[in-house]
DNA sequence: TTTTATTTGAAATGAACGTTTCAAAATTAA
DNA sequence: TTAATTTTGAAACGTTCATTTCAAATAAAA
């Protein structure tokens, strides 16, 4: 008897994900979504509840496609090493790519409202979780195949890379030139090595 | 003949400042900057003339104040890693002051702003150059003093401990730990000891 | 005290905000 | 083909937005 929903909701979540991305969220109104989107206003409300509960999937779609093309790359490492390089190689290319200036939405997110969203700072906690438990196993591999110094801990290490990928991220929004990004990549590795 | 300026301009850019430090640009309104200052909307646009305006006198207040506190640390050391080690103490301090997560507002500025407004791209980009200038000296100082290595030029080392910065403001939204922001804070600085 | 310039208060401006409403269109199952 | 259910479109909701208006209050200069 229904009639089934017709739009593509990945797509969707793409396009809104991009608005946001730009403009942040507070800047971001439903009719930029509408234009953005293609979609009626009663659809978005339909599929979403509100905006805030857009952003929040659109957080978690940007989550979700970040996290997978980072697995992709960490599967060509032949060493943990490799894996980190490779995992900032990565994240540089990304920022090279955005010519918008947009830095990454869960870093933006975290400047605008993880002081003010509690269910931003939960999902913003999660993901930090996730990826610094990432960084640990990559750490203590590396450890173990000695190709990362034994100096510190893996949590110490861990919390040193994510920060230092949070730093690349938002200084890369006012410093375009890849060599001097690619320049801090290497101060920072060389550090574990 | 003139009736003077009644208002403190200080007082109420701090207060306006630290509205837009907790909210940030887009979710603070004028009516919140009426609530915090006491001043009357028309007294605001006499003297600021509109939103932005205000948000750009509260940029250049934050940055002053921010500025000469730096100095003031920065003179106390008897050389340069040392000043550094200053600089980064004086930061883990107001990080570990800001019980709000409110972050740094030149940080959130340029996650929020810096892709939208050129004016507030400008002011950011004016920021960094001085506050790059400072670092490299600093660097290039404590190498002449042998206190630094000579692995990278100033400028290298500069752009590095300025990223890592902006990495440790953001991180430190999420992550209150003191002794975790103080080990991150120990591995940068090591790598250029 | 009068004149002149400025600040103030309070209300009003029109536009934009997020969200709701509801009838019409659309689609599938019966 | 009819009945059931959902999506859609367009308009309207009340609220809040940044900004303007302007008369009244204020204070220094004449």
């Amino acid at each position: 008897m229904p009639k089934v929903e017709v739009f593509d909701k990945a797509l969707v979540l793409e396009q809104a994900t991009h608005v946001f991305h730009d403009k942040g969220y507070h800047a971001t109104s439903m009719q930029d979504l509408v234009d953005a989107t293609g979609l009626n206003r009663s659809s978005i409300y339909n599929s979403f509840d509100n905006k805030l509960n857009l952003f929040m999937a659109c957080l978690k779609a940007y989550q979700t496609a970040y996290g997978n093309k980072v697995s992709n790359e960490l599967e060509k490492a032949t060493d943990s090493l490799e894996a980190i390089e490779r995992l900032f190689k990565f994240y540089l290319k990304e920022i090279v790519r955005d010519t918008e200036d947009k830095g990454c939405l869960l870093v933006n997110a975290t400047s605008e409202m993880a002081n003010q969203e509690p269910c931003v700072t939960h999902f913003l906690n999660s993901n930090k979780e996730g990826f610094m438990t990432m960084l640990e196993e990559l750490v203590q591999n590396g450890q173990q195949e000695g190709c990362i110094n034994l100096d510190k801990s893996p949590k110490e290490y861990a919390l040193y890379l994510f920060s230092s990928i949070q730093g690349l991220r938002t200084t890369a929004i006012l410093i375009a030139n890849k060599k001097d990004l690619q320049s801090i990549i290497n101060i920072t590795l060389r550090t574990i090595i």
